[in-house]
DNA sequence: TCTGGGGTCCTAGGACCC
DNA sequence: TCTGGGGTCCTAGGACCC
């Protein structure tokens, strides 16, 4: 039996959200802004601010000047992690195999459902209806035999729309469709088959194989199934998901920062908010990385590997902090620090390796307790008291946490 | 007035071991 | 005085996605 796939992408879904929070926003040009101050790029627009060529991820100010009436609204991730669940749950009424792919994004197999609900045609009906009627927001949905055919044909109908690609309409869809249209073929590879004047799908299935192979190695023979359309992936459903791998933050100042001290409350800052997030989790890792973004957007990252499974915030920053002495340049002015802790297991105990280690992980439990009920940062180190961090953080678009 | 923040995967090269 | 081949683990950087 064919394999059905839909592909499911909420429209504006950011902008949605906040619209739908807040109706004074309703019918108006909406831009969700991430980064401090204007200092951002747009995450998503409203389909009201789109014609004036506000698109994600242009900046904050050349958004405003294409569209100076637009009203900023800073991003809110667990506002949209909230109403994202509750979408997927509803996917949930028509398969088993649902795949959540990002906060706004899903793909649902449906083979098995077409007998239970007569046809694709009807599950999708209903599913836009319940997503239109519960949270106001509308959806596109592409059909097709697999997940590559599904998302391309998703893109096709925006918004609110549906369209359909199925294995025979692929030969002559293919010569019109550009390779950039693919998922998993961004800029750098469109400019690099650009170079074997590869620019279409077709270009892409009519390339040898082996010849791929040579120039891109395993990717190379993927590209040459996605230019056949094909795709043989499953759609892995919630209880197929793998732990996270990696965990971390990173923040891009307002103004650039040369001053030594006020990056290492950053990191502690960083630091910390990972440590919790890991806690939170019940995971620690063994691997600590730095990133540091100077001025020129060169972007240097340094990590190290250590003998113990953390998720204390003070000892990811005093880690990091080591990384970080280690290749610092400290007369270059930076744009961005970055902590991120990997090779995450869940939960290993290693109490022998720390004389404090019970004493530590108390002091964690009952701050994390208290930052749980009043607030994140509520308990913090005195490094990070006062309005140092504010001051770094602070932005116009959003209350500091 | 340039260019966010959260991730995953792949590759190339070096260290180290047998 | 000249050295192979296989394997693993690790790191940095760059590609990609949203």
């Amino acid at each position: 039996m064919k394999r059905i796939v839909l592909h499911i992408d909420m429209n504006a879904f950011f902008a949605s959200v906040e619209q739908q929070a807040n109706p004074t926003l309703k019918g108006k040009p909406v831009i969700v802004g991430t980064g401090i101050g204007l200092r951002g790029v747009v995450s998503t627009s409203s389909y009201e601010a789109r014609p004036y060529g506000v698109k994600s991820g242009i900046p904050l100010r050349e958004a405003l000047k294409l569209c100076p009436h637009a009203i900023l609204v800073p991003v809110d991730p667990s506002k949209y992690e909230f109403v994202s669940k509750k979408i997927m749950n509803i996917f949930f009424k028509y398969t088993p195999l649902v795949e959540v792919f990002s906060v706004d994004e899903a793909y649902l197999d449906v083979t098995g459902s077409l007998r239970l609900f007569s046809s694709v045609d009807n599950i999708i009906t209903k599913i836009k209806e319940d997503i239109k009627r519960e949270f106001g927001v509308t959806c596109s949905v592409g059909m097709g035999p697999n997940k590559l055919l599904a998302k391309l044909a998703s893109s096709l109908d925006k918004p609110d729309g549906f369209a359909r690609i199925m294995e025979e309409d692929v030969p002559h869809l293919s010569a019109k469709l550009e390779v950039s249209e693919l998922c998993g073929i961004g800029p750098g590879l469109t400019k690099s088959l650009g170079k074997f004047n590869i620019t279409t799908m077709k270009d892409l299935a009519e390339c040898d194989v082996e010849i791929l192979a040579d120039r891109y190695g395993i990717i190379g023979r993927k590209l040459h199934l996605m230019g056949l359309g094909k795709d043989p992936s499953p759609v892995l459903p919630y209880f197929h998901y793998e732990d996270a791998k990696s965990m971390g933050h990173s923040i891009t100042f307002g103004e650039d920062i040369s001053d030594l001290m006020k990056i290492k409350r950053i990191l502690l800052w960083l630091s910390e908010r990972v440590g919790r997030r890991l806690r939170k989790v019940k995971m620690r890792g063994k691997k600590v990385t730095i990133g540091i973004r100077y001025s020129d957007f060169t972007t240097i990252s340094k990590g190290r590997s250590i003998l113990q499974y953390i998720n204390d915030g003070y000892q990811i920053y005093k880690c990091g902090l080591e990384i970080m002495r280690s290749f610092l340049e400290p007369e270059r002015d930076v744009r961005l620090v970055a902590v991120s802790v990997s090779r995450l297991v869940k939960g290993i105990y290693e109490p022998d390796l720390f004389e404090d280690f019970e004493k530590r992980e108390r002091l964690l439990s009952a701050v994390d307790k208290i930052n749980d009920r009043f607030g994140e940062f509520t308990v913090k180190r005195a490094l990070l008291l006062g309005k140092h961090i504010r001051k770094i953080i602070f932005n116009p678009l959003r209350p500091v946490k």
